[in-house]
DNA sequence: CTCTTTTTTTAGGCTAATCTAAAAATTTAT
DNA sequence: ATAAATTTTTAGATTAGCCTAAAAAAAGAG
């Protein structure tokens, strides 16, 4: 129906994962900070966000998006996805150097276009740093969310996604050889530093620092149901 | 290096398409009427583009592209025909559905997106449209260029590109049967309307109106040297 | 509970890209 | 070649999205 231009769409985005890690209310300077813009300037975007009903505002009170706010949110945060898909798994990207193109590629008003990119891609769930893809509808499937940090010796489990998404972080990953779908079991963690030395089925045995540890999101180990 | 708005871009194209059916030289009018904006609002754009040496302007004499400006206008006419070309042959749009989106994924910013675009689609030569794709450097290959209509009875020769790309003249050739690629053989030419009855190999007969015999581009047929 | 610090909002301006109305230049026609 | 018609430019205004500086509200400290 009515359009969006990009910056709004980019505040909605921001919104929701400011809400997602932290408190409900998302406050003006957090906005602030994400956008690389001045706090004067959010507060003149928060105005028209609400005047278009995408956000509940109440002046020194934070923000909080709507129903249609988060709808929106969410199909940004799909197609971008999506997108990170395709330029990984089709054109060969290295999942450090697709967040910049999926950043202009997610503003692209089609929603034919989304859905046969979603088909041709084989309704990929996951997107290639292991985060969970919306619904066409909106909604967010949950993850299940552990980190790697906070396994006990002998423990195993399988990298399902990352926290940090950075390039360097995810090129410490490619030089470490830490991929995601891998299980790995913890032999040891040192009491001192918490780094961890993991093995990785056949016969790999890494160490792992706590910084890395507890950016990497695990699951259960492969054959173990939930 | 710099940067260029949308709406630059957008210009620059347009410019390129007007000079290349026409004058050189092109009109603040021809140009309002292509951007659906008003003239006034043209000179105001034409006067930043000279300010960033990508047109040669001078007041009341019209515009001609700089080599950077045609440089420019065909990076994105490339892109724009690469997308075109994966919109079709991966994602399953018609040809007469992808214009729009098309203008839309032309002015994403990454030179290694469309290179590994077009590795990905094997280095099209042509869009789904039959019109050629201009090099990475920006040359724009010259096509061959006749017109179905100009045939003479007898004469056969392949259908390569359109010269109306609106969606209605694409769906009456979808309906027609005429597909690019094909050969077709002129039997017949009406004396009173032009219209033509053709051949299509196996044994399809149809009748072309000469309104759409002008839209089509063909050359020489399969098998036969340049 | 007052005073200070921090956060947020207001006020007033700027730029890109558009508009309308009017002036200036060019082109066409008599 | 001059008058009329057309095209183009200028002048002045508007909107989205940003800015700085200053005022107002909320939060924190003694």
């Amino acid at each position: 129906m009515s359009t969006h231009s990009f910056t709004e769409e980019n505040y909605l985005k921001l919104i929701y994962a400011l809400a997602s890690r932290g408190a409900d209310e998302v406050s003006t300077n957090a906005l602030a900070e994400v956008t690389a813009t001045r706090a004067a300037s959010v507060t003149d975007m928060l105005k028209r966000l609400a005047d278009k009903q995408l956000i509940h505002y109440r002046k020194y009170q934070g923000v909080r998006l709507t129903g249609e706010g988060e709808r929106l949110a969410l199909t940004i945060i799909r197609r971008h996805r999506l997108w990170e898909v395709f330029l990984v798994d089709k054109l060969g990207f290295g999942w450090d150097q697709v967040h910049e193109i999926a950043e202009e590629l997610e503003h692209i008003r089609s929603d034919e276009l989304v859905e046969r990119l979603d088909t041709f891609l084989g309704n990929p769930q996951f997107d290639p740093h292991g985060d969970p893809i919306p619904t066409p509808a909106g909604h967010m499937p949950t993850a299940p969310s552990r980190i790697l940090a906070d396994l006990l010796p002998n423990e195993t489990a399988c990298l399902l996604g990352v926290l940090d998404h950075s390039a360097a972080f995810l090129q410490h990953l490619d030089r470490s050889g830490l991929v995601l779908g891998c299980c790995v079991n913890v032999s040891e963690i040192s009491p001192f530093d918490r780094s961890m030395r993991v093995t990785i089925p056949p016969a790999q045995t890494l160490f792992v620092s706590y910084d890395v540890a507890r950016n990497l999101l695990v699951g259960p180990p492969k054959g173990e149901g939930v």
